[in-house]
DNA sequence: GTCGCAAACGATAATCATTCTCATTTGCAT
DNA sequence: ATGCAAATGAGAATGATTATCGTTTGCGAC
């Protein structure tokens, strides 16, 4: 019983169904923000509803081409997906409790643009991990 | 007919076999110094070599815990490994011809010590790779 | 230099994430 | 309501990597 908003997929050129409204309704409306595709067929089945697997990897693939969701290649072997807010950031992984943090540095940015240039190298893209452990004594994030 | 180094196995605690000195000498007197599994394999298998496929990928896994190589994972899916040499690098890849360029940059490592203790964070290890197009005339990397 | 045996190998089966195939269903324009 | 291309879902296929297991080999003890 969620808000569905099928315009957000029409203006991609996607025309709304189901399942697309439900993945999009996940990672807007859902707790997690980084989510791989079994998180979300997972999910997905937990509230009843039922998509195949085949279709969330076809429609997260489809929301990152349309620009609606960003692929991340943390360590584990999995694609994981979140909502494409428009604005970069970097990642810091927790490699206890796998809780992700989100960061951005202008000067870590600004570095990289002025290595590629001197390596003679025009930047597409980058992708940044910190991989490390979150609090020594009581890791699952304490809050 | 190269130069085998049974000693740097020894050290590491690991039985000096053929295809671990080949794999080795592979990395140390070879001309990529980025390679997969697959790509050990078939220059393996080039030079005459019998090994197999498995043994390839447990040498490789071996040598990466003895700490005489390390493992990427650059996008594509499959992880790339290089010779230990001790010291930190980060990666610049090109899209276009694959060419790989090597850059260390103070400035970015200390940042990212900075954000990870603001974040509460103990590092444990970090991958940045900056993806791009080498030059956009004559691709495969001008010199 | 043999022996003995655990360690390592090689071939191949198995696993895992992801993609492909294809028969069936569905969004949506007439 | 009808038609049909686009989308879906179940399951097969793929590609990278790992596990299994019978055979081979490095190497220390004789
Ligand atoms: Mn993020
Ligand atoms: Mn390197
Ligand atoms: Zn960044
Ligand atoms: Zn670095």
């Amino acid at each position: 019983m969620n808000e569905l908003e099928p315009e957000h997929l029409k203006s991609a050129g996607l025309k709304s169904t189901l399942p697309r409204l439900k993945v999009l309704d996940l990672f807007k409306n859902g707790q997690a923000r980084h989510m791989s595709a079994e998180d979300v067929y997972q999910l997905l089945r937990d509230s009843g509803d039922n998509v195949g697997l085949a279709t969330v990897y076809r429609v997260l693939t489809q929301f990152e081409q349309a620009g609606l969701l960003v692929r991340h290649n943390f360590e584990g072997g999995k694609s994981v997906f979140e909502l494409n807010e428009g604005t970069h950031h970097d990642h810091i992984v927790c490699m206890q409790c796998g809780h992700v943090e989100e960061f951005y540095d202008s000067a870590i940015e600004s570095r990289q643009k002025k290595i590629a240039a001197e390596l003679g190298f025009e930047i597409h893209d980058h992708t940044l991990q910190i991989y490390g452990d979150c609090t020594k004594t009581k890791c699952p994030h304490r809050r």
